[in-house]
DNA sequence: ACAACAAATGAATAAATGTTCATATGTAGA
DNA sequence: TCTACATATGAACATTTATTCATTTGTTGT
């Protein structure tokens, strides 16, 4: 993904003081990878409308399928994503499974991305 | 993106109740679209990082570059879609051009994702 | 007007991602 | 154990996307 540094402006670097500050401020880059990864999810139509359904309550992947206007697969293969990250959780009652939020997090980020399209 | 409605399972919709209610209370599918292209911005680890430093005040696309380990040109690809989607604003100085958060929600929004990452 | 420099832009390329189709897995009932 | 059905998985393909390189734009100082 990157490669090496920059030599951009020949002055080095422009606010040297400012920029020490905000490097030893700064979260560690695996953090920030993880934290993009987390977005990630959230930026794709599909996955943030299964997520929105959720919001109301349990659905099986064939409520979901209906509702979405995908395949089943397309579906199947997004539930995955959204489970690998512990963003929902499933139970299975007989043939059906039935697919639900994991936590309150899910609610609170749409709702801070949902403030910020409204204005 | 989409192709046609999923056949999927024969009983048509398991719960159309339950269905014909998500299906009322869930956002247009325009909205559900600008919201995952909102949250496609903070899925980025470049973008995420030039967002976290300018929580610490403006910085010039040189400091940037320098901070991220990342050429010039890529710094200014990124800060061109921060700046589409409103996230940043600018203010030029002479040849160099300051870049710093447009609004509070790039906090909030860094914050929630965060929340959910440290668990 | 010209040289120097910060930043922006365009084209090209490589990598990541979402969807579909076909098939496999797992469960329930005869 | 065989059939039916809900869901999961794998491979293939098309599209999107982030980066780099080369060049242009815009500003300052001479």
């Amino acid at each position: 993904m990157e490669k090496e540094a920059a030599p951009c402006c020949q002055e080095k670097e422009i606010h040297p003081e400012r920029l020490e500050r905000v490097r030893s401020l700064l979260p560690p880059d695996e953090e920030l990878y993880d934290l993009a990864e987390l977005f990630k999810i959230f930026g794709d139509s599909t996955r943030v409308k299964i997520l929105y359904a959720l919001l109301e309550g349990e659905l099986c992947v064939c409520d979901l399928a209906g509702l979405m206007e995908v395949t089943q697969s397309a579906v199947s293969h997004q539930l995955r994503v959204l489970k690998n990250s512990k963003l929902v959780k499933f139970r299975r009652e007989g043939k059906t499974i039935y697919y639900s939020l994991a936590d309150g997090h899910v609610e609170s980020i749409l709702n801070q991305g949902m403030e910020h399209i409204e204005e």
